[in-house]
DNA sequence: TCCATTGTTTCACCCTATGAAACCCTGTTA
DNA sequence: TAACAGGGTTTCATAGGGTGAAACAATGGA
């Protein structure tokens, strides 16, 4: 049963220290050896050698570590000229001006979702959406067209996955799924954070593979689910366009 | 003389296979291995472990490695409400709509500089600013003003460095750096790119200490030495008041 | 078909990452 | 002031695991 693991795990464990970083900003050495479960000198000697290499500096007054420069420097060269995250982002504004809310582009990330691009709404009252983040798969608009649209078998593997939430109502959230895919959109009303909700409709490249999830997002009392069934021709319009844009 | 190390000889390697992706966006496995003088299996190894991270994915049509969305969440936490290059972002515009130039923020880390933060000109022909340059600390303006007011002794340490350009006057250039000092800025006409000039002045924190340095930069047939002369009040005002601003 | 090139896997050796414990600091409490 | 607590740092013996040579597989030209 066991999977050889072809992997180093000095190296493992200091992309975990790195990982940490994804939640809160600063953190001392004790906090993160705690939190991934290694001892001190262990976690001492990776950090010394994540800050060699610029991955991490030193807070010099609190002496907390916290991300340094060369994730910068990577993250300069990670949007790249056929990334769709960078060639999308003038129809996403585009789509943005027309219906003055929240666009965002999401991805799925073997069990996750993560947003990739994202154009705020210019309303006093707005959805914000971060890029970067990562979020479960199991709720939200873009998850279910993620799943919804997803090569065979893909679905069944991420729902098998040990992380999906058991509470889950199977059956009923096949179904769902089988209608999303037959309507060509989902929604989602205060289904993750109470008071906001979304539209999403599949982004396919030339081949018909789904490539990404196209979300438009906002207050729930703006966004009603009325209102987000008149919106959606123009998102699945908006996510065709972008379709034709990628390669 | 062996300085003892205290880094993870697999790590510091493991980095230096993320490093390679900050030129260029996308590496084969052999020719990472040539570029840092690895063997072939070790990088396969490091880039299993990267690629289950998330801190690499795999272009499936090349077989090339190219970074992963984990950098992306990454460098998502990398600006914080108390970084300057987000806080002092509002006052840059400023500068640009002022001069109509691109304005660039530099800081100083170890023997190099790093552009954190840049905005861009708008006109037609202008200079264009990545976020996430690294550059040497030999040339251009900003390198001469982050030399000029840093603190005592880091320039003396910045010029013993090996990797300083032992073709330089050193005489001429500390002079060169003691007249930026009184004068309260720096400029350079085509120094580092042809073309290409720049005006620089230094922004220091509520205790004196340098934190960073602002840049206008343009191409050198619009910012010639007299028009940068003019400019100069102008950019030394706006690096004040951005000191005030940080903590 | 053969060759050239790249990615993958295996395996024995010995380097090196590991974690317990001791140590050093700085700030806080009694 | 001493005693303490909480962090970060250093040391060191041990064995676990990272290493690289070489063999292997999978391509795709020529």
């Amino acid at each position: 049963m066991e999977e050889e693991k072809r992997t180093v795990r000095a190296v493992e464990r200091a992309l975990d220290v790195l990982l940490c970083f994804t939640s809160g900003h600063e953190w001392g050495l004790t906090e993160i050896a705690g939190r991934i479960g290694l001892h001190k000198s262990t976690v001492h000697r990776l950090l010394a050698t994540l800050e060699d290499r610029g991955f991490v500096t030193r807070n010099m007054d609190t002496d907390k570590y916290r991300l340094g420069l060369s994730v910068l420097e990577l993250s300069a060269n990670l949007s790249r000229s056929d990334d769709p995250s960078v060639v999308l982002l003038p129809e996403m504004e585009r789509l943005r001006d027309q219906l003055s809310e929240t666009v965002s582009l999401y991805v799925r990330d073997r069990s996750e979702r993560v947003r990739i691009q994202a154009v705020q709404s210019t309303q006093a009252i707005r959805r914000v959406a971060t890029v970067g983040a990562r979020l479960p798969l199991s709720v939200g608009a873009s998850s279910k067209v993620l799943l919804a649209f997803a090569e065979s078998g893909v679905r069944g593997f991420i729902m098998a996955d040990p992380a999906w939430p058991s509470q889950l109502d199977r059956i009923a959230f096949v179904k769902q799924l089988d209608e999303i895919s037959a309507a060509g959109y989902a929604t989602s009303f205060e289904e993750r954070e109470p008071g906001a909700a979304a539209v999403s409709a599949p982004i396919f490249n030339r081949s018909g593979k789904l490539v990404a999830a196209l979300s438009v997002s906002g207050p729930s009392n703006r966004l009603t689910p009325d209102r987000m069934h008149e919106h959606a021709p123009a998102i699945i319009e908006a996510a065709h366009r972008m379709g034709t844009i990628l390669g």
